[in-house]
RNA sequence: CCGGGAGUGGCGCAGCCUGGUAGCGCACCUGCUUUGGGAGCAGGGGGUCCCCGGUUCGAAUCCGGGCUCCCGGACCA
C-alpha cells in the first residue's frame, strides 16, 4: 500500500478537522459527491470548485503518489509547469482562438494576456524545443501533478466533474513514430498498473481521434453504473470500446467496423495481451477509447462518420463481440484517464525540432497522457460504497485502519493507544477516534470515512480483554486479543 | 447555452398561494440523566428571509430586474 511519508500515519480524530455531515447535503445527487461532503472530505466554494478537507486530500495524496510511483517507474521525469501561462504560447498553436470560454483568460496589469493552464501542451513544448537540440537528448517524457482549471459551461458531480481539478498529465517527445508508439505503450502499461494499484475494477478502450487525423487514443474507464461513458466489452477475448466509437466507426469494408477499428491501432492490444506485470486481483476487461490529456474532464464525444457512410445504429448486446463472435456486455464507465498519440501537431506548429544523426533537422513527435486524480478517487467511491458510507481500497484510504474506542474507560483507552502505536510502527496508518463521543455517533462517522479496516476497543476489551477486528465492507467481526491485532489487521488489508 | 427547480440561524427544511410579532428538526452553549449504531428532559444563544428597485399604512410573502446554486440536456479539438 502506497502512503507518504509526509503525512501523518497516526492521527487522533479528537482535534482532527473531519467535520461530518449528520444530514444528507441537499445539493448533492451522485454517490461520490454526496458521501465526500457529508465525511468532511471536501466543501464547496464556487460551482466547480471545492476545499479539500484532510480526509479527502490524504485520499487525493494515495492516488496522487501510486501515479507518481508509476510514472517514475515508467520512466518519466516529474516538472512543475506554471498553472498561469501566456497567450503568445497559445497564439502559436492557434487554440487560443480555437478554446473558447472554457479557457479562462485574463490580464495582467501590463495589459498582458493570460489563461489559467487547462492542458500543457504548449507550455511543454515551448520548453522542450528550447533545450533540447539533439537525437541523443530523446526520448524524454515528462510529467506533472497540478491543478488545472477548465471553465466548464456546466461543472456537477462534485470532483467528478469540476472546474478546478487536480491532474497529473504527462508528455512525450520521440524521434521517430515506432519510437514514439513504443512509449505509448510503455505508458499504457504504467496506467494499467496505476489503477490495478488503486484498487479499481477498470477497463481501457480504444477511441478515434475526431480532428486529429492520423493519431488514436486509448481512455481508462472505472465501471461504475453512475458513468457517463458507456462500454461494451467482451469477456471472453477482451475486446472493448466506448459504445460511441463502437457504433459509429468508420467501416472499412464488409465486416462489422469494431475489428477494423480496434485492429487498426497498435496500441490497442487487450490487457489479456499484456499478462504481465499487472500486481493485485482487479477484473480487467479489456482495451478502449479517447483523446489527449486536454479531454480528461471532457467524456462522451462524438466520432463523425465518413461521408456516405450509413447511418450507424448502436450496437445493442447481446450482439456478437466482432472479434471472436462471444456476446457482448453492456457497461457503464467513469473516464478517469486518457492517452494520447498527438504525433507531430503541436511540434510543428511550435517548431520542436532535434537533429538526427545524420545532422538532418526533424520533428518531435509527441504523445500526452493524463490522469484525473480526484475523478478517480471519487470513481473509487462510485464503485465502492453502502448506505453507510464510501469503502475503500486500503490502497488510497485516507488511513489504513480506523480505530474507534467506546468506552472512555483509561484501560481502553491505554490499550488503544499503544495498539495505535503497535500497528504504526508495521506501516499501518491509523486514525483513531478518541473523541468523547457516544458510541453511535463514532461508528456512523467512522463508515463515512471509508476506512476498510475498523478495529473496535470496548465493553468487549474491559470484559473479556478483547478487541473487534473487522473489515469496512462486510462486516463479519472477529474478536481477538490485542496482541492478535496487528496480524489480523495485515491479513484484512491484504484481501 | 436551452429547459426545469431552489436561495429563510452552521446544516436540512416549513412559512409565500390568501401581505400583519420569522418558525421546526439537527448542530451549538448550560445543567441533570444516559452511554455498543447519529440519546432524553429542562433551559439558552444565534437571522441583512440572496441582492437592488417597485407596490403598500405594512413585504420572507405581491410585481420588475439582477446574482448564485442544483438537476436534465446541449457543449466538452
Amino acid at each position: 500500500m502506497a502512503s507518504n511519508s509526509h503525512s501523518p500515519r497516526f492521527v487522533r480524530w479528537s482535534g482532527y478537522f473531519a467535520p461530518t455531515l449528520r444530514e444528507e447535503p441537499g445539493d448533492a445527487e451522485v454517490v461520490s459527491h454526496r458521501l465526500m461532503l457529508k465525511a468532511g472530505m471536501i466543501r464547496k466554494v464556487a460551482a466547480g470548485i471545492y476545499d479539500l478537507l484532510p480526509l479527502g486530500l490524504r485520499g487525493l495524496r494515495k492516488v496522487e503518489a501510486i501515479v507518481r510511483e508509476e510514472m517514475d517507474r515508467a520512466g518519466a521525469h516529474e516538472v512543475l509547469l506554471p498553472m498561469v501561462t501566456p497567450a503568445e504560447l497559445w497564439q502559436e498553436t492557434g487554440r487560443w482562438d480555437v478554446y473558447g470560454k472554457e479557457l479562462l483568460r485574463f490580464q495582467d496589469r501590463h495589459e498582458r494576456w493570460f489563461c489559467l493552464g487547462p492542458t500543457h501542451e504548449e507550455v511543454i513544448t515551448d520548453l522542450v524545443r528550447r533545450e533540447v537540440r539533439s537525437h541523443r537528448q530523446l526520448p524524454i517524457t515528462l510529467y506533472q501533478i497540478q491543478t488545472k482549471f477548465r471553465d466548464e459551461v456546466r461543472p456537477r458531480f462534485g470532483l467528478m466533474r469540476g472546474r478546478e481539478f487536480m491532474m497529473k498529465d504527462a508528455y512525450s517527445f520521440d524521434r521517430s513514430d515506432p519510437e514514439a508508439e513504443a512509449t505509448y505503450g510503455r505508458m499504457r502499461e504504467a496506467y494499467d498498473r496505476v489503477f490495478a494499484r488503486c484498487g479499481l475494477r477498470f477497463t481501457s478502450v480504444e477511441a478515434a481521434t475526431g480532428a486529429i487525423g492520423g493519431s488514436f487514443s486509448h481512455e481508462y474507464m472505472v465501471l461504475a453504473e453512475s458513468g457517463e461513458d458507456q462500454t461494451v466489452s467482451c469477456s471472453k477475448c477482451g475486446f472493448a470500446a466506448n459504445i460511441e466509437f463502437a457504433a459509429t466507426a468508420p467501416i472499412p469494408s464488409g465486416s462489422r467496423s469494431l475489428q477494423a477499428a480496434s485492429d487498426a491501432h497498435p496500441g490497442g492490444r487487450t490487457l489479456q495481451g499484456t499478462p504481465d506485470a499487472l500486481p493485485g486481483s482487479r477484473t480487467l476487461q479489456g482495451a478502449s477509447a479517447s483523446s489527449d490529456a486536454g479531454s480528461l474532464s471532457a467524456p462522451r464525444r462524438k466520432i463523425p462518420r465518413l461521408p456516405g457512410e450509413p447511418s450507424p445504429s448502436p450496437i445493442e448486446p447481446p450482439a456478437p463481440c466482432p472479434k471472436c463472435s462471444a456476446p457482448l456486455s453492456l457497461t457503464r464507465g467513469i473516464e478517469v484517464g486518457h492517452v494520447f498519440k498527438l504525433g507531430e501537431k503541436y511540434s510543428k506548429a511550435m517548431k520542436a525540432t532535434f537533429l538526427d544523426a545524420e545532422g538532418k533537422e526533424r520533428t518531435m513527435v509527441m504523445g500526452c497522457y493524463g490522469i484525473g486524480i480526484g475523478r478517480t478517487f471519487a470513481a473509487a467511491i462510485e464503485q465502492g460504497h453502502d448506505e453507510n458510507g464510501p469503502i475503500l481500497p486500503p490502497s488510497i484510504a485516507p488511513f489504513h485502519v480506523l480505530l474507534t474506542t467506546v468506552a472512555q474507560d483509561p484501560r481502553a483507552l491505554e490499550a488503544a493507544e499503544s495498539l495505535a502505536k503497535e500497528l504504526n510502527g508495521a506501516g499501518i496508518e491509523v486514525l483513531w477516534d478518541d473523541r468523547d463521543e457516544r458510541a453511535g455517533v463514532k461508528f456512523k462517522d467512522g463508515d463515512l470515512t471509508g476506512i476498510p479496516v475498523k478495529i473496535v476497543v470496548g465493553k468487549r476489551f474491559i470484559e473479556k480483554g478483547t478487541i473487534e477486528i473487522k473489515p469496512r465492507r462486510d462486516g463479519a467481526a472477529c474478536e481477538v486479543p490485542p496482541s492478535a491485532a496487528l496480524a489480523a489487521a495485515h491479513e484484512f488489508l491484504a484481501r
